[in-house]
DNA sequence: TTTATTTACTACCTAAAAGTAAGTTATGCA
DNA sequence: TGCATAACTTACTTTTAGGTAGTAAATAAA
């Protein structure tokens, strides 16, 4: 990235004076509202990789059920982050693929991708201590 | 951020394989399940401002109810991403601060904010749309 | 017609998250 | 001691997330 256009994205949250109030009409606090939970993020990460059947979802997002698997999905459709594309086959094959919006979330997520790498020690720690538990 | 650096950073991600499994092995599902939901992420950008109260929070990120804002500021302090001081004073005065590793979530939350400043209207049809509700 | 296979949906249930409201602690000073 | 106030906690309730199991659509091949 060049130094001007990193200068320009920082300045946004540097241009928030300290009584900025994050309510329905700040935007941070609707997309967070949209997007900040853990499937969600991670089916969004896992089809950075490229388009992604089903299956292939179901056996790279360990932990998650097919029902949240079904949900999430039809909800990034809903918002028009990710496409479908059914193939009239037997067995029914359908793909998922990031739209441009979704991947535009490519920034975002990989610096929170790198951001973990980079305290990974420390992550793990807490998780063994919290065992996942807040 | 220097060229090299940016390239370095992003690779990460693209080192992944097509295969990779996010389990809780895996640095990126531990990270989304600490920190990956609404108010954590808010109060964490609030803090993003400079050292808060306790009452300056409540006053910040609309919505949160006082049992919330509590609980999630505890749970930071846990993880080691903000401190706590407290003034001998009458009224008793708290401050939060992040500390190193909660300022080290600059760069992510930042890149997030970006993202929805660059996509806000279509962040807020969805909204409208959806009414919040996934 | 039956079988096989993937995807998706529904109904039902449990567990966890989060809101409300009331009460408690900590503090320095009068 | 009593007070005033911010910060915090607890008990209770409601809401939402999430799991399991069962079923349906699709259709080529047996």
């Amino acid at each position: 990235m060049e130094a001007e256009k990193k200068i320009k994205k920082i300045s946004y949250l540097e241009s928030l004076n300290s009584r900025t109030v994050f309510d329905e009409n700040c935007i941070i606090q609707v997309s967070f509202a949209l997007i900040a939970d853990k499937w969600t993020l991670l089916i969004l990460t896992t089809l950075m990789q490229g388009t992604k059947r089903n299956s292939d979802l179901q056996k790279q997002v360990i932990g998650i059920s097919p029902k949240m698997l079904s949900q999430t999905l039809k909800t990034l459709l809903k918002y028009g982050m990710i496409s479908r594309k059914v193939y009239p086959e037997v067995p029914p094959r359908v793909e998922y693929t990031l739209t441009e919006f979704g991947k535009s979330l490519v920034e975002p997520l990989s610096s929170f991708y790198n951001w973990s790498v980079d305290w990974e020690d420390k992550l793990r720690t807490i998780y063994k201590k919290t065992k996942g538990k807040k």
